[in-house]
RNA sequence: GGCCUAUUGGAGAAGUGGCUUAACUCACAUGCCUUUCACGCAUGCAUUCAUGGGUUCGAAUCCCGUAUAGGUCACCA
């Protein structure tokens, strides 16, 4: 059996997509489950809509997320290359005018405003579903020339077959059927010489040798129209698998424009969501393992696990809540140097922690949240809480303040505070401990007015820490001020 | 509208004719732990598998119809 190459094949039109990532992780998965190789091929053919860079951003992003390409327009097998579509367009023109010749495929001189009228038309008449009318099927060769002197351009159509079965089956709904009479005569070369999608898969897919296709399920009604191209030329196509979609809490196909749910993995790493967390969390979206009593898999257990079986046919909805869950799971995971690192660059964005703390204090400080973050950018909010204190306490707040007993703690601790030589868990405890005894007060009573004064909240991390944080001078300063004696 | 696909709790889902009085995970709720929150631990959360028929001793699981949702019908990919 031939070595099984798969493939992802993004257009660069912008950062990459979760959808995007997702199709890319079944495919990688499957290639090195099958010790086969993961092509990485950019469909650039929409020449309007190319971003600049687009291809190399992605391609990042990917490695980023651990997966890495076995043949890329970075990293070609000369066998297969170019990895570009706009790279071999000459070759796609040649299969086009090859079809032409043979009768299979005919010159379309059609403007987009007939074409429109056309579509209209025929939707006015009662027609359920458009097709071209094959106006260009027979012209003569006058009306040829009469077009191509007005200046007119030809695109290149399909001649599609009538009432051919294009059934297949399908590697994760089983047997499909399509039936040729249902699709038109479709563009396979715009007049600007460019193949189409439909057309220049077909030819990559074959001259890379690809086997499978594992694609989202918005191709599914596409795959008819590849097959046709297969039987007209001869070749055998590739095992197609279509995957669900990605849904909104809506039950809407994720689309770019969506701006509820965040749609580039660029944005979840600018957030603080961890590699192994996103690739996690997607790899359990639309697929689920043989044995599910794990949710935890690393990729290499992911490749381990990964079969087309588990692929699931309904689509599944993005819960950004168990996206979180997952990666506070992998935060937890990691040990302190590698939380550190990468920690590091959320940190630096927090001005007063460069100021006042040495790099080995403020990694030390962060430690103390690592079992509380959702995400790493979390870790702002935390000092923020802390850092930037406001004036104002609400009713609750207040009435525990205004106790008289809270106004004792708060003054004797302001001034024992000043006595310590260096702040720590062991030397604060202590101290607690000395004036709980002292006026014989504990637990909410001692400690809830303490907190409130220094954070103005009445929740938060442990309050060594905090004093930790805060100082001796800025402690003191927060415990009195305000305070009426 | 045509074609295609799907339909198990708020979400992801297990389940392929009797071990299911429907796993597991997230979310949510409650309790324990803790100076508070979080973490952790424990418990609760679908008499029911879109719906109506049928097959069967027995159906979420098989068959037929209906409804609903999604995908696609481009010189976009």
């Amino acid at each position: 059996m031939n070595k099984v190459r798969v493939r992802y094949a993004p257009s660069p039109t912008g950062y990459l997509h979760i959808g995007g990532a997702r199709s890319a992780l079944f495919n990688y998965l499957y290639a090195k489950k099958c010790n086969g190789d993961f092509i990485l091929r950019i469909e650039d053919t929409d020449i309007e809509r190319n971003i600049p860079g687009a291809d190399e951003s992605q391609i990042k992003d990917l490695e980023w997320l651990g997966i890495y390409a076995d043949e890329s327009p970075y990293k070609p097998n000369e066998k297969y290359a170019p990895y570009r579509q706009t790279e071999k367009l000459d070759l796609y023109k040649k299969y086009a005018y090859e079809l032409v010749e043979r009768g299979l495929a005919y010159e379309c001189y059609c403007s987009e405003e007939e074409l429109a009228e056309m579509k209209e038309n025929q939707l006015s008449n009662g027609v359920k579903s458009f097709k071209y009318d094959r106006h260009c099927l027979h012209l003569t060769k006058e009306e040829k020339q009469k077009y191509i002197d007005e200046g007119r351009k030809p695109s290149i159509r399909l001649k599609v077959e009538d009432n051919a079965d294009l059934s297949f089956d399908d590697l994760v709904r089983g047997h499909v059927k399509f039936n040729s009479s249902d699709i038109g005569d479709f563009v396979i070369l715009k007049s600007n010489g460019i193949p189409t999608y439909n057309f220049a898969v077909v030819i990559d897919d074959h001259i890379m040798e690809i086997t499978h296709v594992l694609r989202g399920e918005e191709h599914l009604s596409n795959t008819p129209k590849q097959l046709e191209i297969y039987r007209y030329f001869g070749w055998e196509p590739p095992k197609f698998g279509h995957m669900t979609i990605i849904v909104n809490e809506k039950g809407k196909k994720l689309s770019k424009r969506d701006n509820n749910i965040i749609q580039f993995v660029s944005q979840y790493r600018e957030l603080g969501y961890l590699p192994e967390a996103i690739i996690n969390f997607l790899f359990l979206l639309g697929f689920t393992p043989k044995d599910n009593n794990n949710e935890i898999y690393s990729l290499k257990e992911q490749i381990e696990t990964f079969n087309l079986e588990g692929l699931s046919t309904s689509p599944s909805m993005f819960d950004v809540s168990k996206l979180k869950w997952m990666n506070s799971q992998y935060i937890k995971l990691m040990d302190n140097e590698k939380y550190i690192k990468s920690i590091s660059p959320f940190l630096d964005k927090i001005d007063y922690l460069k100021d006042k703390f040495t790099l080995t204090q403020r990694n030390e400080l962060s430690l103390i949240f690592k079992q509380e973050l959702n995400t790493l950018s979390d870790i702002k909010k935390e000092f923020d809480d802390i850092f930037i204190a406001n004036d104002e306490f609400n009713q609750e707040e207040n009435e525990i303040l205004n106790k008289d007993s809270s106004k004792l703690i708060l003054k004797t601790l302001a001034n024992r505070i000043q006595n310590i030589e260096t702040l720590n868990k062991e030397s604060i405890n202590s101290l607690f401990k000395e004036i709980q005894k002292e006026l014989g007060l504990k637990g909410k009573d001692f400690y809830m007015p303490i907190r409130i004064k220094l954070t103005h909240k009445m929740h938060g991390i442990e309050l060594y820490n905090i004093i930790t944080i805060l100082g001796k001078e800025e402690t003191s300063k927060r415990l009195i001020s305000g305070l009426i004696y």
